[in-house]
RNA sequence: GCCCGGGUGGUGGAAUCUGGUCAGACACUGGGGGCUUAAACCCCCCUGCUCCUCGAGGGCGUGUGGGUUCGAAUCCCACCCCGGGCACCA
């Protein structure tokens, strides 16, 4: 007996879609409206795994459901291929991280292929290649040229041992992570981008864009704008004025002391005791996760000077204590102790004065033993002269202005948002085109000289310098300007940067004159629909937004914002566990493609639960996908032979067809309900197995035809060889399915009886029946007689075309 | 601590937006039957708990406790638990 055989008609249909390029779509100018569908592209170190194969197959099925419901649809494919996992590879093995990245590459690029996604191959491209970074260092320079991309000094962590910059994650309790070696922080020239100049934009035009609150909340918080004002502290021994932000003004005359970050320029300036160097250079030094604690008892060392609060005339101390950030506001705050947790407690620590300025609204006690955080209309001021008596919100403003009316401070907004430190000490990333000449300075790489390509090296291993500092050749160059000498910028760029605009590029990934043309863009952007991970959720997606906006600014595309809908993906685990190699309880997408075919497993990652969500995979679960997919090939198989087009009277195999036509419709076009679509082909393809025998051969033959067509988003291999083999038709060319309401409406419904909101009966009731008319036929109902047993009928709740309640008392 | 999600059978989930068919689609698991020398595959049936007089019977059931309503898994309030994100941001 023939049975169903996934990896004949699978690479039977792949043949087909490479060579008839069916995927392929054109830039030219076409009436049918655009769809640009993209999932976000892999990160391209080792094979794909279960994940790629749910994001992938995401986006295929929104992809085929566009193309069939008339859309001209984009949806191309590329990878993510500079990083440090090759570079990582490399040191280890010697093997060059081209060879490893490109390994990798082929890997996806062939199991995409036997997953039969459906993409426009001629636009691929990897990150690395010198055709795309070339235009990766092209816009760099434009932001350069707009001061979006600068150099400044950043303090880092530098490991003395291995002679290297750490990201902060390689820092475990303030020693290195690979040597152990007490690492020291350093000041080093990095590159940043300005992304802090799109704040307020990047926070707007959220409200333009579909994407998920949550993903929307992550952002904004990100982004953290704070309304406030900025306050001059004057130390008048220095004759230096001091500003700090805070958002609560209101709390000015509570300000008993001053304090400073440890990275704060003028630390040493106020004092240079040994005792402050000690400090500083401990709080410099400690990990990430120990200064950060909120837990952690506080700690400073008075610098010996005063600053004046600007509405007091008090001489308030200062300090310097690392609970202050440098990197927020001005790197120093006034504090509040009073009326903040972190003052309070250092205040506390320290013996100073707590100055309570806001009262609690009256009849609210007032805790002695914390700080009281209220600020809303019921908490009044006192203690602070002139102001006395106002709410906190009117003292904000009030306070605000009489500084602003002295020249000691206004209204200001800070942002947690950072600038994106972009520059990296490490090889394989795109080179920063830049170069230093001795008598010319800092220039740009002119445009006809780029890409600036990274050279081979033999030793990748971080020196403290980026390893392309050691490629002497490349290196040194001659100075655009003057002809002199001149040496290149050595360090590369954060691989965030490379992904920042690929989704650009496929739109006019051939073009040699420009990183894509605007008309061209102008058919394509933004993308329609983006899917994937969560954990992309803040920086890819703000660096592509900040990208985006300031290629807009300049003229050379014309949207705000590069994804109008976008789509986070749950993840798949494996008994309630991330999937990872060390639980050794992974599933490899391959092994389930060998075994099961590609459709299986591709249906049975969406059939899973709702695709948003985090699923668990099970094994006995794809087999259950994989019965199903081999009924509908069996029922197709041993269709009777008839007519094309269903004809004779309705059967309810006929209504069935077009019952799942129209769920899976809804499902389709509401939020990616492809578990319940593919539930309700399955409910089809068990309808034909009931009543194959006793319906009409033209409504069989429709009936599967229609589960073919239907489940070809989900299962392109079989729902194509099911359709082509009812109706000698290719399943792609075909429109989708529509439902005939016709067939969808019945005369009848089953009317529920309902006594005081109890079901109680069940009664055949004509569709078309009226209020009346249905109340009078629950009535009828003999259970309801039986039930009522002597009381009265109050009321009768009708709701048409469902039940009739009856209130009893 | 703050901000998001989410708690439904033995299991994944459906119904939640828009309150309305004894909640539980679809599937897994389990059970029974058929096919087979046998097994696998396949096909059909049953499968929330519970009580009994075993029936087109009754009761209970969507984390807990309240509320609104003729009617609540669905709306509101409080609480408990789980998952995720952020966290000294002045």
């Amino acid at each position: 007996m023939e049975r169903y055989d996934p990896s004949t008609i699978e690479a039977k249909w792949q043949r087909v879609w490479h060579d008839e390029h069916t995927w392929e779509v054109s830039n030219e100018p076409d009436p049918r409206p655009k769809g640009y569908v993209l999932e976000m592209l892999p990160y391209t170190s080792g094979e794909p795994h279960i994940g790629h194969l749910k994001n992938y197959a995401l986006g295929d099925a929104i992809a085929h459901f566009w193309r069939r419901t008339g859309h001209r649809v984009l949806h191309p494919m590329g990878y993510d291929a500079f990083g440090l996992p090759a570079e990582n590879h490399a040191i280890k093995t010697g093997q060059h991280p081209r060879e490893s990245t490109e390994a990798s590459i082929a890997q996806f690029r062939k199991d995409f292929r036997s997953w039969g996604i459906s993409i426009d191959w001629t636009r691929e491209f990897g990150t690395h290649e010198p055709r795309y970074y070339r235009w990766t260092q092209w816009i760099f320079l434009r932001l350069f040229e707009q001061g979006l991309a600068y150099r400044k000094e950043a303090a880092v962590k530098w490991c003395p041992n291995d002679q290297t910059v750490l990201a902060n994650e390689q820092v475990i309790d303030g020693r290195c992570e690979r040597c152990g070696f007490e690492v020291e922080a350093r000041q080093l020239e990095q590159w940043f981008f300005r992304i802090t100049e799109y704040a307020d934009r990047l926070l707007e035009d959220m409200g333009r864009i579909e994407w998920p609150r949550h993903v929307v909340t992550m952002q904004e918080n990100w982004i953290g704008r704070s309304e406030g004002a900025e306050v001059t502290f004057r130390c008048e021994e220095l004759g230096i004025d001091y500003p700090v932000f805070t958002t609560r003004p209101d709390t000015l005359f509570g300000a008993t002391f001053f304090v400073m970050a440890p990275e704060h320029p003028d630390v040493f300036r106020l004092n240079d005791s040994p005792e402050v160097h000690a400090y500083v250079n401990h709080a410099l030094t400690e990990s990430v996760e120990e200064r950060g604690s909120e837990h952690k008892k506080k700690t400073g060392v008075p610098l010996g000077r005063t600053v004046t609060n600007p509405v007091t005339g008090e001489q308030i101390p200062m300090f310097v204590a690392d609970y202050v950030l440098m990197e927020y506001g001005t790197g120093a705050i006034m504090a509040v102790p009073a009326h903040d947790e972190r003052d309070f407690e250092f205040a506390q620590q320290f013996g100073l004065e707590i100055r309570r300025v806001v009262e609690p609204a009256a009849g609210e006690p007032a805790a002695e033993d914390e700080a009281f955080l209220g600020h809303g209309e019921n908490e009044r001021l006192i203690n602070s002269d002139g102001f006395d008596g106002m709410s906190a919100p009117e003292a904000m403003k009030a306070i605000t202005a009489s500084l602003e009316e002295r020249g000691l401070g206004r209204p200001a907004v800070s942002y947690r948002l950072r600038d994106w430190l972009l520059s990296r000490q490490r090889y394989w990333g795109c080179p920063i085109p830049i170069l230093y000449c001795d008598s010319c300075g800092m220039l740009p790489v002119p445009d006809d000289q780029l890409p600036v390509e990274l050279p081979d090296v033999h030793d990748y291993a971080p020196k403290g310098r980026s390893p392309l500092a050691a490629a002497e050749d490349w290196v040194n160059t001659t100075c655009p300007k003057c002809g002199g000498e001149a040496r290149r910028e050595t360090d590369t760029m954060d691989t965030f940067v490379d992904s920042a605009w690929y989704f650009l590029r496929y739109c006019d990934p051939n073009n040699d004159q420009a990183p894509f043309d605007r008309e061209v863009l102008k058919r394509w952007m933004p993308v329609d629909q983006y899917i994937g991970g969560v954990e992309h959720a803040i920086l890819h997606l703000l660096y592509a937004r900040f990208f985006v906006k300031a290629l807009a600014d300049m003229g050379y595309l014309d949207v705000q914002e590069p994804f109008a809908r976008l789509f986070t993906q749950g993840m798949i685990l494996r008994d309630g566990d991330k999937m990872s190699k060390s639980k050794g309880n992974v599933v490899s997408p391959m092994a389930i493609v060998d075994r099961y075919g590609a459709d299986t497993a591709r249906c049975y990652i969406l059939f899973i639960g709702p695709p948003e969500k985090d699923a668990d995979w099970s094994d006995s679960g794809v087999g259950g996908v994989h019965r199903f997919l081999s009924r509908l090939w069996t029922a197709a198989h041993e269709a009777p032979e008839g007519p094309l087009e269903p004809d004779g009277e309705p059967t309810p195999l006929l209504r069935k067809a077009h019952w799942a036509t129209d769920r899976v419709n809804r499902d389709m076009q509401a939020n990616f309900g492809f578990n319940t679509a593919i539930a309700a082909v399955m409910e089809l393809v068990n309808e034909v197995y009931r009543r194959r025998e006793t319906s009409p051969a033209s409504h069989v033959r429709f009936a599967i035809a229609t589960a073919g067509s239907l489940i070809f988003p989900f299962a392109p291999h079989l729902g194509a060889e099911v359709y082509e083999s009812m109706t000698g038709r290719r399943v792609w060319e075909q429109p989708w399915p529509e439902a005939d309401p016709a067939l969808l409406a019945t005369d009848e419904f089953q009317l529920v009886v309902q006594m005081n909101g109890k079901l109680i009966d069940r009664i055949a009731a004509p569709t078309a029946a009226s209020r009346d008319q249905l109340e009078e036929i629950a009535r009828g109902s003999g259970k309801l007689a039986a039930r009522l047993n002597g009381r009265q009928i109050v009321k009768a709740i009708v709701v048409p075309g469902k039940l009739v309640n009856f209130v009893v008392r």
